[in-house]
DNA sequence: CAGATCAATGTAAGCGCTTACATGATCGTC
DNA sequence: GACGATCATGTAAGCGCTTACATTGATCTG
């Protein structure tokens, strides 16, 4: 039933090379503070043993793990991917590992694995959007972890966040379809709750409805799948007033709907424009290539690192950041066909 | 800079609660050894205090941590997330928590990440395909940490794996393009180095063409990105015999290739085939969809966990599994064009 | 050249848990 | 009703490291 490993401890380390285990730990964490000589004994000692640190047991007595943890609703999904990847390597620039976890978009999920990711130490958080129960700020609070949240901005949440403005960006966006002349819009947004993000965006697409003084317009709301994107897209063409532009709350979606649209043989954009957010690769490869928010997902995980590092390392008290996003206007958006409209 | 967490120890549990510590932890590790009223109020006082255990202390009594390592090349790719998210649940299902780490394809960051997870005391580790420097397999054996192979299936191999024929699988489909008539047919390979899985790919392609009695094929490799394989598939059509039939060593490979065909304007398949291999959902959502090789990469995880599970359990050796891929054929292979050939 | 200073190393006290073993209470049995 | 089982709980010994403090010998200083 699963003995423990039996590696060779400092112990044994310490008794080849002649020499005390503090010596042997020095030799490791600050190899200035012993002499040449006895440096090369030891660690001709630890090669020899093909010694590996207990790091909990370095955990117990340093107090620090230099991890960081993060939590992200998927992996499954590219979204987080690229911003995850960039966030690791400047951690691992400054020394620190990331321990990754994924919640599967459940709160109650997060809420484990945050304790998990505690548990085992993490020095600090990485969340993903501000919505989430009270109580998970009143534990990381009692239990001092800094944490940061990315891919969203509210300047009124508990935490530091590194993200962007979802509901402007979602705005702009929306703005840019109505302004090409669409008046029949939808949207398909993902599931809104307990997700600030597309909650967001869906009232940045109707700020621009309203403010262009157009009648409320269909959101529906679906997993980010492709699958449910491409259903709930169909679902949307079978409307009596069918919309001549579908806005999609991310690529994934955008991608489905854009397949489902060819596989029913509507000619996209000339019979109905699609959009999507995020500008995952996915956007560019589709054809026509999706027109989209693009978020600076790189950027914002380097910087999310740099800052939740500083405040590990009690440099910052949290500094947050709007990172700015753009318009990329693609091939899946043109106005309307007048004949169609 | 740093200090460490100050949350509550299991000694100010037992404190509040008016037990010993033994009792406080077998309230938590074993509740049935403890009379319920006693329970009770442990658990309250555990609540009250927000109590978390320390993840490292209890690995260092314990000497089990229920943690599982694994390291992927990349996070950034598609062809990984799938296999991963469902060895994780099954994982979880076992009460084993993952953690990932990825190699970046670099053997020597993948040497490093094993020695940080058998440090962070995994029970056992995932690893992706066989190739790698015999130290390294040197190295876990002396730590007696049980290490699993997926992705890749080799009988010679020193580990235990949960894979597919990649050289097999690739040959059939070369087959297949061969047999639809293709003549002039050329690959676009993944970096063969230290990556067994690009290499047997390419031998499965080298086998098809040899079997069927045609001269030596181009095969160009690349980095397994989008546009790598889209830069890939625009030299190759600069040939002066151009091929007909493009084989990719992955999907991602393919939609680029696909993406740069429709880019110059050539028409697939009509003028050129291209084929895939994973059976992402990209190569799916790609119009044409991707013909390419489909790998049952759920079905992988979820039987690589069991295993590796069994095997931390000390209930298995080791029993490697060969897992079937099939064809799937989809718009981007037809026929070659008389006309074109 | 005595005494102070300093660099290199050793000594040993924990870090917060788990668990083998000890203890004491309760209960059943002949 | 005395004795051994049985059960709930307590006691205390580590797990493998780091680090404050102690020690030792060498090097300076006046």
């Amino acid at each position: 039933m699963g003995r423990m490993r039996s590696g060779p401890t400092l112990d044994d380390v310490a008794r080849r090379a002649g020499v005390s285990t503090a010596t042997v730990s020095r030799c490791l964490n600050s190899p200035d503070r012993v002499v040449e000589e006895t440096r090369e004994r030891v660690l001709k000692s630890v090669e020899a043993l093909g010694y590996t640190p207990n790091f909990a047991a370095r955990v117990m007595a340093a107090k620090r793990t230099f991890t960081i943890g993060a939590i992200i609703p998927t992996m499954e999904n590219a979204i987080f991917a690229r911003g995850l990847q960039a966030f690791q390597e400047e951690l691992h620039r400054r020394g620190y590992t990331l321990l990754v976890a994924s919640s599967a978009y459940r709160p109650e999920v997060e809420a484990e694995q945050i304790r998990a990711l505690v548990s085992r130490g993490a020095d600090g958080l990485l969340l993903i959007g501000h919505e989430r129960p009270g109580t998970v700020y009143d534990y990381l609070e009692r239990q001092s972890v800094p944490a940061l949240v990315a891919w969203s901005h509210d300047a009124g949440a508990r935490l530091t966040s590194i993200g962007f403005d979802n509901r402007a960006a979602m705005r702009a966006l929306t703005r840019e379809v109505i302004a090409q002349g669409h008046r029949r819009l939808a949207m398909i947004s993902g599931v809104q709750a307990g997700n600030d993000r597309a909650r967001l965006r869906v009232e940045g697409f109707r700020d621009a409805v309203d403010e262009a003084g157009l009648a409320a317009m269909p959101v529906v709301e679906t997993p980010y799948e492709i699958e449910h994107g491409a259903q709930a897209f169909e679902d949307l063409m079978a409307l009596p007033l069918r919309p001549t532009a579908v806005l999609c709350g991310n690529d994934v979606l955008g991608a489905g709907a854009l397949r489902r649209a060819q596989d029913i043989g509507l000619d996209v954009p000339r019979e109905v424009s699609i959009t999507g957010f995020d500008d995952i690769e996915l956007a560019r490869i589709v054809s026509p290539a999706l027109t989209t928010v693009h978020v600076p997902h790189r950027d914002m995980g380097r910087k999310a690192a740099r800052e939740l590092i500083d405040m590990v390392e009690g440099k910052s008290q949290g500094r947050s950041e709007t990172l700015a996003t753009d318009l990329r206007l693609r091939g899946s958006l043109c106005p309307p066909d007048p004949a169609i409209g």
